[in-house]
Parts: C-alpha cells; structure tokens; sequence
DNA sequence: CAGTGGTCTAGACCACGAT
DNA sequence: TCGTGGTCTAGACCACTGA
C-alpha cells in the first residue's frame, strides 16, 4: 500500500478530480471530512480545506456544516470572460487598434437610459458615440452614456482620443455593475457605421456601471459581424 | 490614532477596497507588503494574504513576488458567467419547460465538425437536433454532435425525453471545454423552428466539450430572438 | 447536541524574480 | 542576492446545521 504524501494544495485537487473523474467517486457522494482526508494524504487539514473549497467554488463540489462534501449532481459550469479593453483586445490578435469618436454632445437621455442610471428624466447626460478600429476597418461601435453628476470631470474632457471606457477607468472606477451579452440586428446608423448589411445580425454587449455615489455609465457595444468572444470552462 | 483590529479575511479585504476606491491607493500604487498591513490591521499575515490573493484574483491587484503589490492600472473586468441546464435557466425564469426531438440519426458530420472533434472525416457521429421550450414557445434550438467512440452509450439513448445535456453531464462528465459566444442571422430552418422571421438575429453558443478520451460533443445553441444572458461584475 | 467546514494564528520554509 | 509573496503546519476556536 503505497501512500503517495501530497503536500500542496494542487496535488491534492488533482488527486481529487482524478477520483472524480474517474467516477470512484460519483456525482451526488458525500466524500470523506477534511481530517480523514488530511489523515490520508498526510498533509494538514488546511491544504487539504484550500484544495476543496476551490472546486467548490468552482462549482463542482457542494460543501455545508455537518452535512459534509459531496460531488456535486449538475456542475454549473462557470465560464469566467475577461471583459478587457477593445484596445487590448484588438492588440492581442495582433492588430492595429484605432479610435474614432463620431458624436460628443451633452442631451437629455431617452427614457431607457434615464430610468437606467435613475436620474431624472429631463437631465442632461453626455452621450458619446464612437467607432473602435481593427487594422483601420470598423470592429465595435460603442454607444455611451456617462452621469456628469457622478463624473462632473467628463464635461472637460475631449474623448477625441481617449475612449470613454479608458477615461472612466482612471478617473472614476466602477465598484460594481452588471453586464448583458444578446444578439441584434443592425440599426440603419450601426450598419453605415460598421460598414455592414443593414440587417446584419451584431453581437452587443450592455453594460451599466455604478460606483458609491451612483450610476457611472450606461454603454452598448456592438461588434462588427462575425465577432465571437470566447472562453474555457 | 484608533486601530479598530480586523480579525477576518473580509474585512480586511472590505478596508483595502475602500482605500483604493476612496482613491487613498491609487492605480498602479504599491501597496505595503503583507507583513506591513499584518502589523497594522493587528492580524496574521496569512489573513492578509486570502484578502489580497482574492482582490489579485478579480483582477483589481497586481501581485508579483519581491515585486510586491500594486493596484491594478486596468482592472480587466472578470465575468463569471453560470452556464447552466437550460432548464434550470427556463424553470428559474418562473416559466414551464420543455423538450423535444427533432432529428436523432448517425451520419458523417460535415468537416467543420469532424475537424473540431478530430475523428476521421468519414467516421459517422451521432447528430441531435432539439427545441427547448419555455411556456410552450420556442426558447433554444440545439444541434449537437456526440462522439460515439468517447460515448459509446450515447447510442442506446433515444434522448426523446432527456437533452443531450442532461444525459451526457450524469454519464460522461467532461473535464474541460471551451465555449463562444456570438450572433447570427437565423438559417432557414432555424427561423421555422423558432418561429421568427427569417433574418432574426440569434444569440448563439457553440461549446466543445472534452474528457481524458478526447472531445465528447460539440453543441450549437441558437435562442430566440432577443434572449440575453446577463451576469454581474 | 455534536459533527463538519470556515477561519485564525504564529511560525517556518520555499520559489520567484527584481536589482 | 535577498525581499516579497506562496504555501504548509499544528493547533485552536467558532458557526452553522443536521439529527
């Protein structure tokens, strides 16, 4: 009986999934404590804590007090996306990234933005409206809205070459938002902008941020046709 | 001078991000080292670390050994989105759910999907087409292709009541996949089965999904038109 | 009530990597 | 080289929750 010690906290998630997987044990057991887990693999009871609570975060194990740590039935797979910059992005895949800012101006928001950002409805707000570029051909169109009572600084600024999204980023950081990925079919304004079929089906994302002092910023993206954002799960 | 002891991982990670929101440690700063805020916050350095190793890990820190740590100049947003059964997703929604099989057949696969799979281009697979449906109306059109020689069960299964997602999470579990998001204009047959009009603009996912014997399936699913998928940041 | 996971501590050693 | 984060340990106490 040879009893491999495993020592860090990666050894024994692999040695964990390796039971998993390989269906010993199976998706709805209850498997062994911490401690007998500890006693087994000859570690502390911590690394063997840190391996398993990652997985359950991770959604494949479901863990309460008392009850103990079972497989769990349906993982949820989690897809975690890393919503960076368009700039960066763009740069990853090795193209030349470029801005265009079309429309700068201060005006009072259609109801949908208002009741959004929750200011009142006759407020003006900054709308901004901008092209990103991938090797000089449209790539996203960005329709933004940003709260000049939340980021009063936003009124002085240009946006001609800083995107609204690198501006607010270093000026007034989001705590929180949320976020929502859909399909659509071009606008009239969206396809002469990106340059495509006016019912091209686009790939948008929507977005609403807001820090402690309210909402920051209400954006929609909407990516040139044929745009797949990826990930692993 | 009040040194209120924080005693839990939380909350020092709640004063640490009150400092950088609050603009105290602004982007790109270094912070004090673990042993340093320890010391202040009148707690074990281990503390510090699951506060800090968290924040590093939703992307608001820069952490790099000797280097020290930094307040991340741009926060790449992390969204973590629940890729769930889409019943789960249907039944959550407060709506019925339901399932039906429209083509179940082994057939060679067109070489997009053979490609993928990385089977011989002649070895034939099993192809799923099926409607997920809420309240009756069409939600989800699935087009999914198994691979037998991974999931050879998958042929003894009609899949008449169970999606495919179902049957092969409870029989064979994957241990890891990719996944894209994307939009497309409805296909002819697409249109027809979820009764939209023949351009609609579909939000679409495609995942592969693989176990230590190689890939297990890939899947398509195009929902209805104006289906988002939303998630916080 | 008692078992299990959640967390903290104080100390130790190690790995990486900036200088 | 040597400072910083990454991790492990052994022990302790606590919080939740099932029986």
């Amino acid at each position: 009986m040879n009893k491999p010690v495993l020592q860090n906290w990666q050894s024994v998630q692999a040695e964990v999934l390796r039971r998993i997987h390989s269906r010993h044990w199976k998706p709805g057991d209850l498997i062994p404590t911490e401690t007998e887990l500890a006693a087994e693999f000859g570690c502390a009871r911590a690394t063997v804590n840190r391996a398993l609570r990652t997985l359950a975060e991770s959604g494949l194990l479901d863990r309460r007090r008392k009850a103990g740590t079972r497989v769990a039935l349906q993982p949820v797979a989690k897809a975690t996306l890393d919503i960076s910059l368009i700039r960066h992005d763009v740069e990853a895949r090795g193209q030349t990234y470029g801005y265009q800012l079309l429309e700068r101006r201060m005006e009072v928001p259609p109801p949908a933005v208002s009741g959004a950002i929750k200011t009142a409805s006759k407020t003006k707000l900054l709308h901004l409206q901008a092209l990103h570029l991938a090797d000089s051909s449209p790539h996203a169109f960005e329709d933004r809205w940003i709260n000049t009572d939340v980021v009063p600084g936003a009124i002085a600024e240009p946006f001609d070459v800083i995107s609204g999204n690198e501006w607010l980023l270093s000026h007034a950081p989001y705590t929180h938002g949320d976020i929502a990925f859909s399909a659509a079919t071009a606008s009239e304004r969206e396809a002469t902008v990106l340059g495509c079929a006016g019912m091209s089906a686009l790939f948008v994302i929507d977005r609403l941020t807001w820090n402690n002092d309210g909402a920051v910023t209400k954006v929609r993206l909407a990516f040139e046709p044929g745009h797949r954002m990826r990930t692993v799960l």
